[in-house]
DNA sequence: GAGATGACGGGCT
DNA sequence: AAGCCCGCCATCT
């Protein structure tokens, strides 16, 4: 459902998203808090949860706050987010954890 | 209109 | 140290 004249808190996630560069990922509460709630973490991964596959959201560039991949979905999609980042250059360690401190991006470090 | 869901986060046990 | 529970927000059915 498109609201073009009401964005939805998801068109923001969507858009935000789409400009984190290859290499670098973002936490969902980070991405919650750029857009002005802190507490909407959850929100936010419900957006990528209705992504339409047809956008071009880079959607496995977004990790929770640990670096990992908390997905639940049977590891299709969870695999295939860790083999993205490693493929764009970003290690995830035994854990399925990458160092956040290093490549937590942010649109005012660019 | 109300209830249930969900790729989270942080705090407490 | 690890695991469990609660709470937060926005959207969906």
């Amino acid at each position: 459902m498109e609201r073009a004249s009401a964005p939805t808190f998801y068109d923001r996630v969507y858009e935000l998203v789409r400009q984190v560069p290859a290499g670098r990922v973002i936490t969902y509460g980070h991405v919650a808090l750029l857009l002005g709630a802190p507490a909407a973490a959850r929100a936010v991964g419900y957006a990528l949860h209705n992504l339409p596959a047809a956008s071009d959201v880079p959607w496995w560039r977004v990790i929770n706050v640990r670096g990992a991949i908390s997905l639940k979905g049977r590891g299709s999609e969870a695999d295939l987010q860790r083999i993205l980042l490693e493929r764009e250059g970003v290690p995830f360690d035994e854990s399925g954890r990458c160092d956040l401190a290093t490549f937590r991006w942010d649109p005012a470090d660019t």
